[in-house]
Formats: structure tokens, C-alpha cells, sequence
RNA sequence: GUGGGAUUAGCUCAGUUGGUUAGAGUGCCAGAUUGUGGCUCUGGAAGUCGUGGGUUCAAUUCCCAUAUCCCACCCCA
């Protein structure tokens, strides 16, 4: 996927009212004059892939998944980010609730690998263009009463977007809207059985979920069923994670009316709680071999290093013709496993000893043997 | 777009009521009988004190502007 496109895709696939397309967004004119953004969310960018390579007609369901970088023009602050890291999966062509709770699982399943507790999920069902529809009527009625009590953005909310009301902040407006009408209440009868569906596949494995109703999509393009898992170590955003079904999304971009579902995993965030939680990731595994030159052995040392590298092992050797000594010292400061020192005596033998820097352990080994070496460092892994 | 805070060594930060060569910890480099790491000790290198102006005999310190970062509002991952 490109990290830019033109910007008419996300305002039509985002949807132009919201705030990510209307004061979020990097956007420039390119070299021919054309309005080019630096992708918000990684969603309309899948979209018009999924249709400009024909995979409308792949077997169903079509699952896709993408590790991006992504853009919005803000203020920083902690937990957010101009440039920020997502990953996300989507699935095309799947309209009941059993897809809508593969994916649910699937995170739950990732946060349970990690070791994460206390991210909690959320779901509600915000209907179909529809049942939304006249909920705005029915919310309306109710809120035109009081609005003399709210403040002065949720009165401009009233007629643009009055679910908004539902999920600002300010202490007047939530105790206004405290018993306000939710659009749960009031879901068509497509939207309220496919919610129940969610609900009792999540209840059939004893997935531990709450109902929120007052969960608000800041992207133009969810119907039905949203989702977040909320945490409390990434500042004032509490959400590491969030997603929900898109089933007008596609036909929306011009291709065949096709459900779709999906979910943002917000990378920055997920570290966040991870780091929160003092839960440490496996070490990205560093180089298997250091190979120590002493005395006038550096070039053999290189050749060496250059055999046992065609041969798979990542080996590191002394590159500023240092001491044995520093040659140690640094080997160990980069906790490095394994060490070889070798010396005229070894490279005319063609043997020397391999030590385990954590153990201290050393056996012998034919220099000539590179596929033993390789066993015993990877031995250890 | 609005408000608050910060900016001094690679990193984390002291400091200067305006006054010679700006400090610490950590990290880095080297050495402690010349071929063996972690601990300890010794020594060394390293800073346009964010940038640009102004006041002053003199500015890292005071004033103004600006940039970047952090935090919060809005909203979102």
C-alpha cells in the first residue's frame, strides 16, 4: 500500500464531515497539481486495493492484513502522534456476526500471547444508515429541550452531528445526556439480531466483553457492529485498539456492494501498555558469533567471517583493530552469545575454542566444521 | 486551532543573584606484566548552553522573536 494517496479517496472513503478528514490530514499538491494526502488510516487505502486488483472476486471471505506507518496533522501529545504505526486486518465479503467475533478473538488472542491484562473490551452497534436515521430524530426530540444546558460545540453538533453530543466530555453535557436516548434502543430489526449474534458468540466462549453504547466512530464509514479495547496507561486515548464493521464501504468506492470488517491496532499505544505493564519482548536476536582476532590475524579472522556468513550464521569481527582485550569487553557489553578467539596458533591449526559468554562455557571446535559451529550457537537459541 | 512546560556532553540532568578554562552521573575510548568479557581502579576525548536578534564593558544567565519536543483541550490509533 502507498503511504500517500490522493487525497479524494479519503475524503470520500473517511467521509468529509469528520475531523480526521477535515483538520487531520497531510495534505500537498504534487508536481502535477494533484491533491495528494499522507494516509490518516490504513482502511480506504485496502479499499481501493481490494477493488483495483479484481479481489471482489477472490473466494470469501477475503482477509487482508498491513503493518503502516500513518499520518494526521495535530498536536502531539502522549498517546498520539503525527506519524504512528498501525496494524491492521480487515475481511471483505462476510456479512453475519461470526466474522464481526473471529476478529474480536483474534485480538484478544494476540493481547493474551503478550501477556496483557486489564485491556478491556468494548463493543455497541451504531445500526445501518437507516436505524441511525430516525434515532437522529428521536435524539433530536429529546435534546432540543435541553439545549440551553449544553456547551456551545455540542450545540453546533445538533443539527451536523448530533450522536457526537453523546460522547463529549464536558461535566454539563454528560449529565444532560445522562438518560439520553441510545441508538442501541433503537436498532432496526436487521441491526439488533446481527448485534445479539456478536453477543452470543462472544458469550459462547466466555469472552468477558461490556456493552458501551456511547462508543463513537470518528470515521464516517462503520455500520452496525464497533469495537475498542481500552486501557488506562496511554494518557487521555485509552484506546489500543479499535475497528468495526464498514458494509457501505466498498459500494461507497465504486465497487460491488461487499460487508466488510476491520480493526486498527494502534502500535505506539500497544508498546505504551506493554511498557505499563513491565512486560519485556523477546530481544530481537543479535548477531550468533563473535569472531576475536589476536595478534596479525584480522584477515584470516574476515575471510573466516565471510565463510561462516554464506553459511547462515550472523557473525561479527573486530573492524578498528582493537585489543583482545576491548574485542572482549565489547562482545560482552553487546551481550553477544558466543565468542571464538582466534590467533596464529588457531588459524594454522584450524582449531580453537567457541565460549559461551553467558556460561562461560568452552569446547573445541574445527574451524573447517562450520555447519558444528553453526549447531551448537544455534543450540542455544 | 487553543493553553501550559521544556531545550546545557551520546543519554539523564545540575548550575550561573550577568563576570576568566560550564559541571555530575552514565555511556564512549584507552590503560592496570604485553592472548580472554561482566566487577573495581586510573586516565582521556566530548558541549556554537535550541536558533536569531536586543540590552550590557561583559549574556549560557535578562528581554523579544522563532523552531523543536513534551503535556493538556478538541478528536482519534
Amino acid at each position: 500500500m502507498p503511504t500517500f494517496e490522493q487525497t479524494e479517496l479519503f475524503s470520500r472513503g473517511v467521509g468529509d464531515t469528520t475531523d480526521v478528514v477535515q483538520k487531520e490530514m497531510y495534505t500537498f499538491l504534487d508536481k502535477g497539481e494533484r491533491s495528494m494526502t499522507l494516509r490518516p488510516e490504513g482502511t480506504a487505502g485496502v479499499v481501493r486495493s481490494f477493488l483495483e486488483n479484481g479481489m471482489a472476486s477472490w473466494p470469501s471471505p477475503v482477509r487482508l492484513s498491513y503493518n503502516i506507518n500513518a499520518f494526521r496533522y495535530e498536536n502531539v501529545q502522549k498517546g498520539r502522534y503525527r506519524e504512528f504505526h498501525q496494524f491492521g486486518v480487515e475481511a471483505f465479503g462476510a456479512k453475519g456476526p461470526e466474522i464481526d467475533a473471529e476478529l474480536i478473538t483474534l485480538l484478544a488472542l494476540y493481547f493474551n500471547k503478550l501477556g496483557l491484562q486489564e485491556t478491556k473490551l468494548q463493543i455497541n452497534s451504531i445500526g445501518c444508515p437507516a436505524c441511525r436515521e430516525l434515532y437522529h430524530q428521536i435524539l433530536k426530540q429529546y435534546l432540543g429541550s435541553k439545549l440551553k444546558d449544553l456547551c456551545t460545540t455540542c450545540r453546533q453538533r445538533y443539527d451536523k452531528n448530533p450522536l457526537r453530543i453523546l460522547d463529549c466530555k464536558e461535566e454539563r453535557c454528560r449529565q444532560a445526556t445522562a438518560d439520553a436516548p441510545v441508538l442501541l434502543d433503537h436498532l432496526c430489526d436487521g441491526c439488533q439480531v446481527h448485534f445479539n449474534g456478536l453477543k452470543r458468540e462472544l458469550d459462547d466462549i466466555e469472552l468477558p466483553y461490556t456493552v458501551n453504547p456511547r462508543i463513537v466512530r470518528g470515521l464516517d464509514y462503520y455500520t452496525r457492529t464497533v469495537f475498542e479495547f481500552i486501557s488506562e496507561h496511554v494518557g487521555t486515548q485509552g484506546t489500543i485498539c479499535g475497528g468495526g464493521r464498514y458494509d457501505g464501504l466498498v459500494k461507497t468506492m465504486g465497487g460491488p456492494e461487499t460487508p466488510g470488517i476491520g480493526f486498527a491496532l494502534g502500535v505506539e499505544r500497544l508498546l505504551m501498555e506493554l511498557r505499563a505493564q513491565a512486560i519485556q519482548l523477546p530481544e530481537a536476536p543479535g548477531c550468533d558469533l563473535y569472531l576475536a582476532a589476536a595478534g596479525q590475524t584480522g584477515a584470516a579472522v574476515r575471510k573466516l567471517a565471510w565463510q561462516m556468513r554464506q553459511a547462515g550464521l550472523a557473525v561479527e569481527t573486530d573492524l578498528m583493530n582493537r585489543s583482545l582485550k576491548a574485542q572482549m569487553k565489547y562482545a560482552g557489553k553487546n551481550k553477544l552469545p558466543y565468542v571464538m578467539v582466534l590467533g596464529e596458533d588457531e588459524i594454522r591449526q584450524q582449531t580453537a575454542m567457541i565460549r559461551c559468554l553467558e556460561t562461560g562455557q568452552e569446547q573445541s571446535v574445527r574451524l573447517d566444521r562450520i555447519e558444528e559451529i553453526a549447531a551448537i550457537v544455534r543450540d542455544q537459541k
